[in-house]
DNA sequence: TGCATAGTTGCATGTTAGCGCATACATGCG
DNA sequence: CGCATGTATGCGCTAACATGCAACTATGCA
């Protein structure tokens, strides 16, 4: 069910998007698993807009997903060589202005808000589930 | 001169053409350096099209370009982490259709066509000088 | 069974990107 | 100087992409 088939291009492209690379980068720094609600929490931005890019990520083999009652858990996919060495050269990605480390302590922040290991709160900035901010 | 400013989305954008992975592949697997008309005899592709692929390559930060009389000799840029790391993702990318492998042969026997290290000939592919094939 | 909520998706739109063609620029040689 | 040659680029076209809006699906709880 997963990648057999690798188009160079088409993982490259998928990370050709800041926002895209904020998610992928925040799971790979991170290694953690995410619900979307929490990605929305953790980097401010409308819920189908993540919705949409998480789903690239999905389609190019970068990340899969679970599906958990009502949420849906993201992560990222590893044990792939080249995945793997890609995942390393976005920690070694340099933060200039410092929004990563911003998207970072939102998300660390955010998890401290699960109940045994599991989102159990929706959307926490509800302009930004239906889009708008 | 070189990127002082780096702006992640650009760097994988430029890497988000499957011609230009085959040029940053060619350049990370060899270490070499290339004028422009080894690169075209080595991927069969139109100059105009190599042209402008390494020019958003070099803008990425990905390439530095060299100018040596009437040629212009690109290289890898290394020693960035995050950039030299990208290489390693790059040459741990599996070739299944064998065209890498293609490109490569091609690449090393126009090598051999060098005089004192340097190109002396120019395309000898005459139909992909000005396009079409 | 009905409602609230987590997540997904069709549509319209503005923007960007790659390509082929032709042409222009730059350098070296006779 | 003028031509041959390596390289760069303006133009027009087409296709792909990111986004906002709104509607839709799916799941759990009262």
């Amino acid at each position: 069910m997963h990648t057999i088939n690798v188009k160079p291009p088409e993982v490259f492209q998928a990370l050709a998007d800041s926002t895209r690379i904020r998610i992928v980068r925040l799971l790979a720094e991170t290694r953690e698993v995410a619900c979307l609600c929490e990605l929305v929490d953790s980097l401010l931005e409308p819920q189908y807009k993540l919705s949409r890019h998480v789903k690239v990520l999905r389609q190019a083999g970068l990340l899969s997903a679970e599906k958990e009652g009502r949420w849906v858990y993201h992560r990222l996919v590893e044990g792939i060589p080249y995945l793997d060495r890609l995942h390393e050269a976005l920690k070694a990605l340099p933060d200039v202005d410092g929004s990563f480390a911003r998207d970072l302590e939102n998300f660390r922040g955010r998890m401290c808000l699960r109940e045994a290991g599991r989102c159990r709160i929706g959307i926490q900035t509800p302009e930004l589930a239906a889009g708008g901010e």
